[in-house]
DNA sequence: CATTTTTATACCCGAAAAGGTATAAAAACA
DNA sequence: TGTTTTTATACCTTTTCGGGTATAAAAATG
């Protein structure tokens, strides 16, 4: 199994923004909709997830997955 | 079942950077190292897609998935 | 047109994700 | 310190993804 990096743009995006936000897993995962444990195994660094899953939550934060250039991949979503 | 999105950001990244490089999608299934039938089903844009197969193709293209902030591109492919 | 190549759909199976929950660890707080 | 809140880990079950392959449709090529 591929070891879980806790510290990848994802995990940390969503961490991040969920604490700025004031929010605690289950509520984050009672407001997205999607399970605690979903929560949690992101907010971990899981590397196999599900992108819908993972725009549910994101959404929620007004982004999305999308490809980006390798670059350009810590910079591009620092901002708000 | 969600609806398949054919055009959406990562499977319109995939089928147009494919084609720029002039590849099959059995030659994009076989250099990046994932099944055929991924490589499809993420083209005809299958909602439920693992993070780490989608990377692996979008490595090859020098990009990861990160999220990033939804624009009026990403909004126009949402539906409705 | 016919023929070849490429892409799309359908089927079964093994492997793994996601959910729920219980418990332990850690952090926050008085 | 002790208490409460939050986060992390573990177990079990259900669901479904992804691989492989066969077939059909579509597109390209002559």
């Amino acid at each position: 199994m591929q070891e879980w990096n806790r510290h990848n743009a994802i995990a940390d995006f969503v961490r991040n923004r969920r604490k700025k936000s004031d929010l605690t897993q289950i509520e984050l995962a009672d407001v997205t909709g999607v399970g605690l444990r979903f929560v949690r195994e992101l907010e971990q660094g899981k590397p196999n997830l599900m992108t819908d899953k993972i725009n549910q939550i994101l959404l929620f934060f007004g982004h999305t997955l999308t490809p980006t250039p390798i670059s350009d991949e810590t910079r591009r979503n620092m901002g708000a």
